[in-house]
RNA sequence: GGCGCCGUAGCUCAGCGGUAGAGCAGGGGAAUCAUAAUCCCUUGGUCGGUGGUUCAAAUCCGCCCGGCGCUACCA
């Protein structure tokens, strides 16, 4: 009871090679949200991101910008911090793999692996391409009118033999199924639960672990030949960030396991199937849950390269505005389905929702009592029915979201507290308060504060998904700002009436096309 | 090929044994506090096809058609 629950969320490291796009902002955004919401409900929150700087790839965009790797990734992975200023994530950390506090983890991750006789010394051989730093199997490969061997990617390929270290992940697999059966909520969404377990249950082969092609890596300890393979590296980085190797760390007791690693769909198996195997192996807790959210498109078309129609945050903030977006990219469709974003859904959105529903609803009120009430906080008489059920159901919400936010449903979330913005609209015109202005102004009153209060809920409850709109709103109504979080939701913080309120301001303006 | 998911109103989806729902879009009306925003009413579907189980099937089973995901060491 004396300490707070804590709640430790964790995006994936993003590969620096790549320019931020809409995806990266994505997985980082539910992450915020979750954060945000957990905070306001009292946890003690510790939401991780940052970088993965390591591997062949890097070294070589290194060497072809004419720097060092190190310069080059103290330079690029800026981008991704940037990023998260720009779209106003709240992380409480940025790990880079480039880190002391990383590689001594990862080292120490490896003797325990290696103590427990979970790794050993083979070899790999192979097709391998180096542009894209992976090895294909024979039957993916095309063969060039050169005579050449062609992967799937296009990149050519030569035969590569090696020495490596293996992960035993062969021995994993019913360890692997019983823990899928004993923790139903590890696997997420639903979608993802058959691809995973059957994909266990087809058999796992030993995994390599180590490379000797390059060297910009973690060194395997005791082998400075090898560095460590990708995913070891990468993954560890969750646990490094709350004090690995030092099991004892206050902050690693508390917040290890995580309780969600949020990640796109296509690096579910890592996530779901490597790194609690590898966790399991060295004795340690794998995560409470995984979640594997969908992909976006642009206007219906996939994004890549070679179209460059790349959703760029930075530019859609410009345009659209940086919380009207935040709010599309988790209204518009459920969470963990892929998704299509146009321009005419986005301005639909921030038109419909935002600025008409909500937006509309708060200037009314706020304009209202700012022309009748002498611009303070009106003092509500006895409260009838109508005021009542509108009043419940704002109080409600909190008691209906929390489950939903415990299973990353932020779409419906977002749909059951916008119900309730319709209610307040509803109420407006049933009990018309221009019209009681001049019949019975003390009824008209407190009309006006039952839907002040609606509001203030509305507002606490959005904060997650739009900070700095909602701040606003609350400012319009003269909430401090230490009665901001969902402890003030119901009775906790009513607003007192007589409180002068500043003149209102729309919130969310429209988006409105320029004339062709 | 194997395993799995999906196909419900124009669109996005919910319902998953008792003879169809929501939001948006479309149509009509009311109101005028407000960012011409809001509110009410309303058109619209033989629930992909087909055979079966059942007193009763979008809802369970078989087959067919269509779409999609996974099938390992690229993030």
């Amino acid at each position: 009871m004396a300490e707070a629950e804590r709640y430790y969320v964790t995006t994936p490291i993003y590969y620096v090679n790549d320019a931020p796009h809409i995806g990266h902002a994505y997985t980082t955004l539910a992450c915020d949200a979750l954060a945000r919401f957990m905070r306001l409900d009292g946890r003690s929150v510790h939401f991780l991101t940052g970088t993965d700087e390591h591997g062949q790839k890097v070294a070589k965009s290194a060497a072809a910008a004419g720097m060092s790797p190190k310069d080059f990734t103290d330079k690029v992975s800026q981008n991704f911090r940037e990023l998260a200023k720009a779209m106003n994530f709240s992380n409480d950390d940025f790990i880079r793999t480039t880190e002391e506090r990383h590689k001594k983890s990862c080292q120490e991750l490896w003797r325990r692996l290696k103590e427990r006789g979970e790794v050993y010394l083979g070899s790999y051989a192979g097709w391998y391409a180096v542009r894209d730093e992976a090895y294909y199997g024979e039957e993916e490969l095309t063969l060039a009118p050169n005579g050449k061997r062609i992967a799937p990617s296009g990149a050519e390929v030569e035969w590569v033999e090696e020495p490596s270290y293996f992960f035993k992940l062969s021995q994993w697999g019913d360890k692997l199924l019983k823990f899928y059966e004993d923790n139903p909520q590890f696997l997420a969404p639903e979608s993802r639960r058959n691809e995973i377990i059957s994909f266990v249950k087809s058999g796992l082969r030993d995994l390599s672990v180590s490379r000797t092609t390059f060297n910009w890596g973690v060194p395997v300890p005791d082998d400075p030949d090898h560095v460590m393979y990708v995913w070891l590296d990468a993954l560890t980085n969750y646990i490094t960030a709350v004090g690995f190797p030092d099991d004892n760390a206050p902050s690693y007791r508390k917040f290890w396991p995580a309780d969600l690693h949020m990640v796109g769909k296509d690096i579910a198996r890592f996530h779901m199937v490597y790194w609690p195997a590898f966790l399991m192996a060295a004795g340690l807790e794998p995560p409470r849950r995984v979640f594997a959210h969908g992909w976006w498109t642009n206007e219906g078309q996939k994004m890549s390269k070679s179209l460059g129609n790349a959703l760029e945050p930075h530019a859609m903030v410009a345009k659209y505005g940086l919380d009207q977006v935040r709010y599309f990219l988790l209204r518009e469709i459920p969470f963990g389905n892929d998704g299509d974003f146009s321009h005419r859904s986005m301005v639909h959105r921030m038109n419909g929702d935002l600025a008409n529903d909500l937006g509309n609803l708060a200037q009314r009120v706020l304009s209202m009592i700012n022309k009748n009430c002498g611009e303070q906080v009106p003092q509500p008489g006895a409260f009838t029915d109508a005021d009542k059920k509108l009043l419940s159901s704002a109080h409600g919400l909190l008691a209906k979201v929390r489950p939903l936010m415990a299973e990353q449903a932020f779409h419906r979330t977002l749909e059951a507290i916008w119900q309730v913005v319709g209610d307040g609209n509803r109420y407006v015109d049933e009990q018309a308060p221009w019209a009681l202005k001049k019949t019975d102004p003390a009824r008209m009153a407190t009309v006006l504060y039952v839907l002040a209060e609606t509001v203030r809920h509305v507002a606490i409850l959005v904060q997650p998904v739009m900070p700095h709109s909602m701040a606003k709103m609350l400012d319009q109504l003269a909430v401090p700002d230490d009665a901001r979080t969902f402890s003030a939701l119901g009775d906790g913080g009513t607003l007192k009436p007589g409180t002068k309120l500043p003149k209102p301001e729309g919130v969310f303006p429209r988006y409105v096309d320029e004339a062709a």
